[in-house]
DNA sequence: AGTCGTGATGAGAACGGTTGTCAACTCGAC
DNA sequence: GTCGAGTTGACAACCGTTCTCATCACGACT
């Protein structure tokens, strides 16, 4: 009775591999609507409802890191290591830099306990303008 | 020349004046909607719009904090301090406690510079369930 | 290679929070 | 009281995102 064959198999499609190619293709944050189009005018256009699904399953997953935008559109990157860090982003053009928050996780985690909360989660990002975006 | 009459007066009406109440009453973050419907249930009816522009307003002018919600809305606060700090929010009702990330705002400065960003801006933000939310 | 079941796709409608529009209104200075 | 500029509110418009559902196409198994 504990199948462990998946009994809910996760096809590989052009359209997933096309939005997988496109992440892969920069290190900046970028929003579905930006990856619809550049998709589109690549050639191998996706359904922008298919951009969406797609992300949100690489996010749920945990093979893009998803960030809002100051604008408050979701953002996307797949970025180099998996464990868990936060991002300093151009708020101009989107690239980023990986950062680790050298005592922010167990500051949030002690801050919350103090006051009493539980299951306590964090959101820690800088923004500011890169060097090529300057001027 | 330099003349120090206000040229563009803010006028104090009934509809301000309800919004700020409602603010005052409570120490929960809460949204544009919920203070709409909070205001209507109370007597003195403000339309939707109003209260928008009205904690936009005061958002601008550092009379309430505003911070952006697990699910992508504004929230809004009348915090006690009105220098820089952060939240600790319960993500059940809006409650906040106030704290300043001790080393946060050099650290985001340092980190910014060294990878050549500028203008650095930062978003500190917990997140967890206070005691009356549990169970 | 052919079949088949189920996951995946896409065009368009729907949704939810927020902002824009504009004629009517009202605060407050005189 | 007068008058003008700031303010209001009903409603439409916006915009990113999600839902719907008929059609399509992986891929496992012959
Ligand atoms: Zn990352
Ligand atoms: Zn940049
Ligand atoms: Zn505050
Ligand atoms: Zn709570």
């Amino acid at each position: 009775m504990n199948d462990t064959t998946p009994r809910t198999a996760v096809r590989m499609t052009r359209q997933r591999a096309a939005v997988a190619g496109a992440l892969g293709d920069t290190d900046e944050f970028c929003s579905a609507q930006q990856l619809h189009e550049r998709l589109r005018t690549r050639g191998d256009a996706v359904g922008l409802a298919t951009v969406y699904r797609t992300l949100q399953t690489m996010a749920d997953s945990g093979d893009v890191d998803v960030l809002r935008g100051e604008d408050g559109e979701n953002l996307y990157r797949r970025c180099e290591r998996s464990e868990h860090h936060h991002h300093l982003v151009c708020r101009v053009c989107g690239r980023a830099v990986e950062i680790d928050g050298p005592s922010v996780e167990a500051w949030a985690a002690s801050v919350g306990a103090a006051h009493g909360f539980a299951d306590i989660d964090h959101t820690v990002e800088l923004w500011g303008t890169c060097v090529q975006c300057r001027r």
